[in-house]
DNA sequence: TGACTAATGTAATAACATCACATATCGAGA
DNA sequence: TCTCGATATGTGATGTTATTACATTAGTCA
């Protein structure tokens, strides 16, 4: 849904706790920042994370395990383009782009195929300019 | 490397049950897989598969913390280009392919963003031909 | 009201991965 | 041959990530 959504108190403080974080969050540092908001087990962070996922307000980073709030808060659906991720390994920081020849590549190799694809992840590991630089 | 490798003993009993598996196998499976050959730990698991994939006869896939036997036995190297997966979610079969475009596509936005790639991952979920059909 | 759905709370458990330390194996070089 | 260092292995404990199961609460709509 492109729509805005109406967040429930769980998921309203799930979304801040990464929209307030520097780079990417485990759901078990969510839950640790939460304690003092009466979260106590991981299974709230996990189903506040599953609908922010859903509403793509959220990504998960799946070479990580880590969650991040979406980098462009008013364009939830992209585009419908394949998003991927730069990890910087010394920092954290995310940067999250979409390009439309990956997107197109990755759609004539599934049409060839045959290949129902519902969900693509691509993320590049590696050393931001700041951190190279540095 | 490109060269052959001589494997260890745990390590040859690893690469053998992930070239015999049908898909990718989780550590824990192999292990079970290898109780009978005196494998009670997953460490010996996990070490045998971290030099598999230094010698990229072996690779991981992030999205279901899974592992696979490379798909190009005698091109260990990929012609140094980036690998994507697609992986069915019905019958777990995994197709390797490397995409030019898409490794030039890659190494175009880290170099305009001074990124410094190490490792990258590209995995398609979803629903093979196979299973679509059926 | 009752029936239904979505959200939440909590404990227990499962699944995935690493740490710490001891032991063994093998080859290069004195 | 002996010694040393590098690599590989064995084992238990621990750390980290995610799900199952069940009970409860809160809103929605005949
Ligand atoms: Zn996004
Ligand atoms: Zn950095
Ligand atoms: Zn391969
Ligand atoms: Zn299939």
């Amino acid at each position: 849904m492109t729509t805005a959504h109406e967040l429930t108190k769980n998921q309203a403080l799930v979304f801040n706790t990464l929209s307030r974080a520097e780079g990417p969050l485990s759901a078990y540092t969510i839950l640790d920042q939460l304690r003092g908001d009466g979260f106590r087990a991981p299974l709230q962070v996990y189903r506040a994370l599953e609908k922010l996922l859903d509403y793509g307000m959220v990504h998960r980073l799946e070479s990580i395990n880590a969650f991040v709030a979406c980098a462009h808060p008013h364009n939830h659906s992209h585009n419908h383009g394949m998003i991927a991720f730069a990890i910087c390994e010394k920092c954290g920081q995310v940067s999250e782009f979409s390009d439309d020849v990956i997107t197109q590549r990755v759609r004539e190799w599934t049409s060839q195929n045959g290949f129902k694809q519902t969900k693509t992840t691509i993320e590049i590991r590696g050393v931001c300019a700041a951190c190279g630089t540095a």
